[in-house]
DNA sequence: ACGTATTAGTTGGTTTTGTAACTAACAACA
DNA sequence: TGTTGTTAGTTACAAAACCAACTAATACGT
C-alpha cells in the first residue's frame, strides 16, 4: 500500500514547493534593491495598503507571530520607511504608518509585485486563476 | 494605484500563507510522535516511496540544497531509520535506505498523510482539486 | 487606593536555516 | 605518476525563526 503514496499530490507538499518557487524571484528583488526581509516587505504591504495601524492589527491580519513583526518593524524603523506614534489614550498602542520614503519603497514595490504576480499568472487561464485563488484563500483561512 | 493592491490576490503571498496553513496540521503529527522535522520526514517518504537512493538524488527530486539533505540524513541516521552504504565503484556516493524501523515510521506517515490530505481535499470539487493540483506542479517547476 | 490580571510589545536564548569553505574520492590528461 | 579539476557529502559560522520569559501600561474587583 505505502508504495502508490505520491508526493507530488499530497497537498501541504506540493503547496510548500510551490510557495517556494513562487517566493523566489520576488524576493530577488526586494533584498537586492532594499535589503528587506520576507516579514519586513509583508508588514510594509500592510501599512502601505490599508494605512496607519499597531503591530497587533498587522499580527492578526497577516497570521504572522507578534515578536516577528516586532523585529520587522524594528528594521523598517531603522530603515526610515515607518515611524511609531504611541495612542494617547493607551500608550502600550502603538500606530504604525510610512514615511514619505517607505511610500514611495511601497509604490515600487507593489509595482514589482504586480509584474512579477502577471508574469506568473500568464501560466493561466482566468479559470484556472480563479479557481486557483478562490482553493488557496480557502486553504489559507483553515 | 497602489491603493489598489491586494495581498489577497499576489500569488506568491497567497500560496506562503495556504503552505503554512495546510501543514500545521500534519506537522504536529510527525513532531510529537516522531520529534521530525520537514525534511526529515521529506527524505524518509522520498526513500520510502522511490526505495534506496543517494543524497544527491534526493537533493535533485525534492528540490532541496544538500546541507539541509546531509543535516536530515544524520538525524534519520541518528533515529535507526535509515542506513547507509558507500557504493563500491565510487565510494563518494552513498546509497540510502530505511531500516525495518524506518519503513514502519514511513508506513504510518503515509497512513497519517493519506488521512490528512483526504481532510483537506473533503474542502474541494473533484474538479477545484485538479486545477489545483496542475497548477500547483506547474509553479513548483518554475 | 491596592493587589491581581490582561494586554501590547520587546528581549534573550535556543533551534533551524543559509552560505561558503572544506574534505575525500575519483577523473582526465600531460 | 603527478597535477589539475570535479563531484558527493560535511562542517563551521552567520542569519533568521521560534518560544518563553519579560516590561510597561491599563483594567478591574475589592
Amino acid at each position: 500500500m505505502p508504495e502508490d503514496f505520491d508526493l507530488s499530490r499530497f497537498l501541504p507538499y506540493v503547496l510548500n514547493q510551490a510557495a517556494e518557487a513562487s517566493s523566489a524571484g520576488f524576493q530577488t528583488y526586494y533584498r537586492q534593491r532594499y535589503g528587506m526581509l520576507r516579514t519586513e516587505w509583508r508588514v510594509l504591504f500592510h501599512l502601505g495598503r490599508y494605512g496607519g495601524m499597531t503591530a497587533k492589527e498587522i499580527c492578526a491580519r497577516a497570521s504572522m507571530h507578534k515578536t516577528k513583526i516586532s523585529r520587522a518593524v524594528l528594521a523598517l524603523e531603522t530603515k526610515r520607511y515607518l515611524l511609531r506614534a504611541p495612542q494617547e489614550q493607551d500608550r502600550r498602542h502603538e500606530t504604525l504608518s510610512l514615511t514619505r520614503q517607505g511610500q514611495a519603497v511601497y509604490a515600487d514595490l507593489v509595482q514589482a509585485a504586480e509584474a512579477y504576480d502577471a508574469s506568473l499568472s500568464a501560466h493561466f487561464s482566468q479559470q484556472e486563476r480563479e479557481v486557483l485563488n478562490r482553493c488557496l484563500e480557502k486553504i489559507a483561512k483553515l
